[in-house]
RNA sequence: GGGCGAGUAGCUCAACUGGUUAGAGCGUCGGCUUGACGUGCCGAAGGUUAGAGGUUCGAGUCCUCUCUCGCCCACCA
């Protein structure tokens, strides 16, 4: 990286450079002790089995930028790399592997599926990191973080225990939304509505008094679980029906007809079937009215003893075989097929049932509270703004939260149970418990087999990596950058977590940036074979190309429909400037003493255009227009810089080679952000032997 | 069902709080270039800004309605 190789050589080649200069770089990343303004940046940390998509290159490009220019602007810059443990995610991974084994996790056994998941981990956890090193991002590679770190397993404990203590953790049996192939319940959030097509089925049911009333359901088999009928109030229709008695058909069951507000009388004919069990909306009625709950459907989605003659029955089976039923019965009224939303499983795809469990929750509406006050009052910033409405209506109608999965890769929960109890008896405590159970005054603790929902301990993502004593107490963080989707998912809980935690939102500014879409405008998906995988962009135009094509393409407010050209425009652009820099070492040379003292009409020019696109450039990087700066900056270098001002050196001087340096050192630094790697490349052919990110931009 | 966003040159996108002939890149076409540039430079063509109505001296930009697309959220049994 001589001067003679940049006055020989035509033609910049990312390939020679890149993964050198990276390596150069990287003692520098870390955070210098003796600056004492700090910017932190908190890192999204990908799955550990995940491997670089374009989501994470968009965002992690961002950062670089925003962390190389802070650092030109004086900061201290702060920003760890880390991964998560992503619980049901990993474990299906896995899970995936084994089946081409032909084995299930059950074959192998909790045990060694977990000892498993661990060597999957071990051997291709790193991937992902060394992936983003590709992208040339400045983390600081002495701090590598993960969830399942021994420190970072003890705040998610402690984070329990201190809930549970404040009495905003309990165990409930109640319907939770629950995959029947991952064998655990789910949070809403984990939850993903698929339309499909159903039968409508209007079933008869006799009333006590003589006549029949008709009732809509898509899952008759669920009918064997049912405690009451409800109408609403206002509808006209039904009133009167309040307080009768209808008789379950097949079971016999009397059932009161019951008066409540949360029935849509525009659905189906307007009678409701409670089946608290197996419907979150019943269960939420059956509380009011204080019904009985009778589950007929168990975790594997097969109807259990309270199924009488349908016992062992899968759902779907029972299904057509209760319809059989009602129909020789003459009680199926009316058959219509409906397309209707259906929930299913965010991880794997399947059906999910509602099925009451006892689960773990955490208490929403304080935490909720928290989040809510934060970003109103601007605590916590939320770029750009309309992002806030989603996320004040989801802590405006939020549930409590299930954080208990019955999955078996992730964190156990610090729970014991009375091996001869069971549920009537147990202790929340990291060890093992020395007092005697209550009930059968024994010691004979068991822990619990149940594990942490994933984003329960990615929700102290911020303080668990950023709080500690070698850390130096780097909490809170300054920024963090997200796609839409995890606003609720991640974000929001990090923003309760840290307030109720650390009495301090965990970060300053949340920049929710685009998504990266396919040239039609649809999602990138890998089981569609629409994503785009950046590595390939990478051996094909170099990381300095990408990051410019993706950055030309990025707007703070739509969705970037992916187009490879800019990126071609980027390796067309990296070209020019190398060969203007070899124009400035040639016109240098040739200059010699030549120099004029004054400033000529070119040279008056040009200073003040670098100064007002300073000043531009600076004011769009402060509000993440990221593609505006780097447009500012490519008309000025190549429009003015080159075409205009490099061109007025041709001929007979009448420039000032003292303007010409500080126009080509200033334009260098400028675009050291956005192209690291050719700018440091440059910086070291002109002589310089620092890393270019150390020097100051705004002199 | 609710919310949000987008529909501007062949393609991907700009145009700050409404203000002169609506701009870039790629693509197309025509010239030029042996003192940096596997290229570069100069120039041209190309748009009733989705549609309809309205407010205004003036609208891509504000209001209303319609159409199309996308995303997020939602316990419609």
């Amino acid at each position: 990286m001589t001067k003679d190789y940049l006055k020989n050589t035509t033609r910049y080649s990312p390939f020679d450079f890149e993964e050198k200069i990276y390596n150069y770089w990287i003692p520098y990343f870390k955070p210098s002790p003796n600056k004492r303004k700090t910017f932190i940046i908190l890192i999204a940390p990908p799955n550990v089995t995940g491997s670089l998509h374009m989501g994470h290159t968009l965002q992690n490009i961002i950062l670089d930028i925003i962390a190389r220019w802070k650092r030109m602007s004086g900061f201290n810059v702060v920003w760890l790399p880390g991964t998560d443990h992503a619980g049901i995610a990993t474990q299906n991974v896995v899970e995936k592997e084994l089946k081409k084994e032909g084995l299930t996790r059950f074959d192998l056994g909790r045990e060694k599926f977990i000892q498993r998941v661990w060597e999957w981990t071990h051997k291709y956890g790193g991937i992902i990191l060394e992936q983003f090193k590709k992208l040339g991002l400045s983390l600081d590679w002495s701090r590598k973080k993960f969830t399942l770190d021994k420190k970072y397993v003890k705040w998610v404990e402690e984070a329990f225990i201190r809930y549970y203590r404040d009495g905003l953790v309990y165990r409930d049996l109640r319907p939770v939304n629950f995959c029947p192939r991952c064998q655990s319940s789910l949070s809403d959030l984990e939850v993903e509505a698929k339309e499909k097509e159903d039968v409508m089925y209007y079933i008869k049911y006799p009333l006590k008094d003589g006549g029949f009333i008709s009732i809509a359901t898509t899952r008759p088999e669920t009918m064997l679980g049912d405690t009451a009928l409800a109408v609403n109030p206002k509808d006209e229709r039904w009133v009167e029906l309040i307080g009768k008695i209808a008789i379950l058909p097949i079971v016999k069951r009397e059932l009161k007809i019951v008066s409540d507000l949360r029935v849509d009388p525009k659905f189906g004919t307007g009678i409701l079937k409670v089946t608290p069990a197996h419907s979150l909306i019943d269960y939420e009625i059956a509380l009011r009215h204080s019904l009985e709950m009778i589950s007929v459907i168990d975790e594997k989605a097969k109807m259990n003893e309270n199924a009488g003659e349908y016992k062992g029955l899968n759902y779907l089976e029972a299904r057509s075989k209760i319809v059989e039923n009602l129909r020789s019965q003459n009680l199926i009224e009316k058959e219509e097929k409906i397309v209707h939303s259906v929930p299913h499983c965010s991880r794997c795809g399947t059906e999910l049932q509602v099925i009451p469990s006892y689960e773990w929750f955490v208490k929403m509406d304080k935490l909720a509270k928290l989040a809510y006050n934060a970003v109103k009052t601007k605590k916590v910033n939320i770029i750009p703004p309309r992002f806030k409405k989603p996320y004040f209506d989801w802590l405006k109608n939020i549930r409590d939260w299930c954080i208990s999965r019955k999955i078996w890769w992730g964190q156990e929960i610090p729970v014991w149970f009375c091996k001869n109890c069971g549920e009537k008896s147990y202790v929340v405590s990291i060890k093992k418990p020395t007092k005697a159970c209550k009930i059968c005054k024994k010691k004979n603790w068991e822990k619990t087999k149940e594990v942490f929902d994933t984003w329960f301990s990615s929700a102290l993502w911020p303080f668990a990596i950023l709080y500690t004593k070698e850390e130096k107490k780097w909490y809170p963080a300054d920024l963090v950058a997200t796609a839409r989707d995890i606003l609720q998912l991640w974000i929001a809980r990090m923003i309760f977590c840290g307030i109720y935690f650390m009495k301090k939102p965990p970060f300053k500014t949340v920049f929710v940036h685009p998504t990266v879409l396919t040239k039609e405008g649809k999602r990138m998906s890998k089981s569609l074979g629409t994503g785009i995988d950046p590595l390939d962009l990478i051996q094909k135009y170099g990381t300095d190309a990408l990051r410019f094509g993706l950055m030309w393409q990025l707007s703070t407010h739509q969705d970037l429909r992916f187009d490879e050209t800019p990126i071609d425009q980027g390796q067309k652009f990296l070209n020019k400037i190398w060969n203007a820099y070899r124009f400035y070492v040639l016109t240098k040379e040739k200059i010699g003493n030549q120099n004029k003292k004054e400033l000529s009409k070119e040279d008056k020019r040009i200073l003040k255009l670098l100064q007002k696109t300073k000043k531009t450039v600076f004011k769009n990087l402060n509000n993440f227009e990221i593609g505006l700066a780097l447009k500012n900056l490519y008309k000025f270098f190549w429009r003015e810089v080159c075409d205009k001002y490099l061109e007025s050196w041709k001929g007979e001087t009448k420039n000032n080679i003292t303007v010409l340096e500080k126009i080509m050192l200033d334009s260098l630094k400028l675009l050291h952000p956005f192209l690291p790697h050719i700018t440091q490349v440059i910086y070291f052919a002109l002589g310089y032997k620092k890393p270019l990110f150390y020097e100051k931009l705004n002199d």
